[in-house]
DNA sequence: AAGAGCGTCGTAAACGTTTACGACAACACA
DNA sequence: TGTGTTGTCGTAAACGTTTACGACGCTCTT
């Protein structure tokens, strides 16, 4: 079932076929009618391939996630809808958005490199942005369209979009000073991921904006799961002078951090307040519900495919946008996990 | 950077280049190795649209996967470590395994059969299946091989690997009648998700296993969130006699549980026991920790690699298994949820 | 009436690869 | 020496599509 067969069955060229189903203005707007009812009849779809290689583009874009939970920060609802937001701008571009996995025992840039060279996809999203990523500097050489969700050190003239990490940290310490709190621990990704660093910065300058002093002993690196917030909290636990509220990387640890502190005696929110992030279903069903941030996650998602598709030449006069380098707002949702201290 | 390119730089030609590459046996070894070398070093890789173009195949296997929260029963964790399972098979292969997101907007039918028409991959995984799917019916007659995670009412002769939640169910009531209780509630997914209603199947020839009379009141068909548990929690609490014991199909609906119990004064396992459908990080996180049921996911994974690639000509000699239609194991964790009636 | 302009269409090359087929040399065997 | 076999390689067609180019007929202008 190939366009020749299609021509065949109209009694016309496949050059007209093909350009009546490509829109193309210098065909008889009767002719393409004919065109597209005899398609639909008789179940013609062009073939991606040959499409492909003629045209040298795939009409599809990856989105790089990583399967390995040191580099995951977040959980399965988070990308689902960051993807919905990427699928609704596309939809409009006849693109497709597929999920390329990297296999937990591969190195990130070693599959980096062969979705390039494949020329699977005509772009590419990367998530869990390390410090140094070398991943960006691979992309940027190899000179694939490509967005960023999240910033490296290098920085570079790559689009990248970036949740407000440092934000979170301010306006959680704010929130937690008002409400008499002095001494604050934080919690941050312990991998090379960027936002663990942004986190822990954007955390020692809102203690120095409070007037509050830095102890470095507050501050634990670990991984950003269940079990991590859990040994996260023992070691908080074990100081001398044990912080009465505690700043979360991610909802996930919270399971941990509360889980912890119940084996301990202790009432999370009581005994020690909790901030995270993020809103999630998750976050709500804790008891007390989770304080954290709720994330505008299909506007992400929007935005991302904005982003990409302003650096790409076929669809940059549709998105007049310059380069996209922006820090995503995301906005605080009181639980209960965070009263004043008595 | 084209073979014609690479063939040139060795003074040979394409056809022997291309013969080189694939391994095949006419050709010279020392031929193999230059060609081997040169293309490293000039870094070619062949391109994937020529490829599928000539041959047909797109080495490619698509996962797809349903972003609606209705259809999904599953957290990201376990899909993660299925996909994890399928690559360590497909890697053998020289397969990629791409997850093609089913827009939660789009009928999943029609989304099938574009990813179908487009032949985009040579095989196809998919998932929720329902309790009779349209899907299934239109992937055999497209003849594109495919395998299905989970069984629809129609059967037919496709390959399909099932969790058993039928077993599930048995060794549940079995367990929990062993503990004294007399009085189980059921709540399964109220979509058209097919395990449902194994699931309460499951459940019912369980009950007169051990000669328990059935009330259709102790079912609730709920969405499978935490809010769907927290509802079906409270229309339990509301029935004149009470069960004394639930049975939940999946984890993310105990946060919801053990959420409601609380509100209502009452601790998940003392007042109310709690076995639910599957082990993960949550579930064992949850105070008390659930009692659930492990399944091997990677060797899932692997299974249902074999048993698609069985079904694929050019993989079958490799995979000399029959048609693979198989219940999937799951192992009882016991956790603290349910203990013995007083 | 001749030429320009326009709308519509067919022709054929090109994208990069694989593979059927045949060519050629070297060698073994009768 | 002639025939057959084997190992190695080149040639060219084919996959399905898009698109540059030119052809043709028609209308409009001067």
């Amino acid at each position: 079932m190939s366009i020749r067969d299609l021509a065949r069955h109209l009694n016309i060229s496949i050059g007209t076929v093909s350009r009546a189903l490509n829109g193309r203005s210098d065909v008889n707007p009767e002719t393409r009618r004919r065109v597209f009812e005899a398609a639909a009849a008789i179940g013609y779809v062009p073939n991606q391939s040959g499409r492909s290689l003629r045209q040298g583009t795939t009409n599809s874009i990856g989105f790089v996630v990583e399967t390995n939970s040191e580099t995951s920060l977040y959980g399965d609802t988070f990308f689902t809808s960051v993807y919905a937001g990427v699928q609704q701008v596309f939809a409009r571009h006849h693109l497709d958005l597929i999920v390329l996995l990297c296999p937990f025992d591969q190195d990130p840039l070693e599959h980096l490199r062969r979705v390039v060279s494949r020329r699977f996809v005509d772009g590419l999203f990367i998530s869990a942005i390390q410090r140094r990523d070398p991943r960006i500097d691979h992309l940027i050489e190899s000179e694939i369209p490509f967005m960023a969700l999240g910033r490296s050190l290098s920085g570079g003239t790559h689009p990248w979009i970036d949740l407000d990490f440092a934000g979170v940290a301010h306006a959680s310490i704010h929130r937690l000073v008002e409400r008499g709190h002095r001494r604050i621990g934080l919690v941050t990704a312990g991998s090379e991921l960027n936002l663990g660093y942004v986190f822990a910065d954007g955390y020692r300058e809102a203690l120095a904006a409070e007037g509050l002093s830095f102890d470095p002993d507050l501050v634990i690196r670990a991984e950003t799961s269940e079990m991590g917030g859990y040994d996260a909290v023992d070691r908080l636990l074990k100081l001398p002078e044990r912080p009465t509220a505690v700043l979360l990387v991610n909802e996930i640890m919270a399971i941990g951090v509360y889980r912890r502190l119940h084996e301990a005696g202790l009432t999370p929110g009581r005994d020690m307040a909790v901030i995270g992030f993020r809103d999630s279903p998750q976050s709500r069903f804790l008891s007390p519900p989770l304080t954290c941030f709720r994330i505008e996650l299909s506007g992400l998602g929007r935005r991302l495919a904005e982003g990409l598709l302003a650096t790409m030449p076929a669809y940059r006069d549709q998105h007049p946008i310059g380069l996209v380098q922006e820090i995503w707002p995301m906005h605080l949702v009181a639980g209960e996990s965070d009263p004043p201290l008595r």
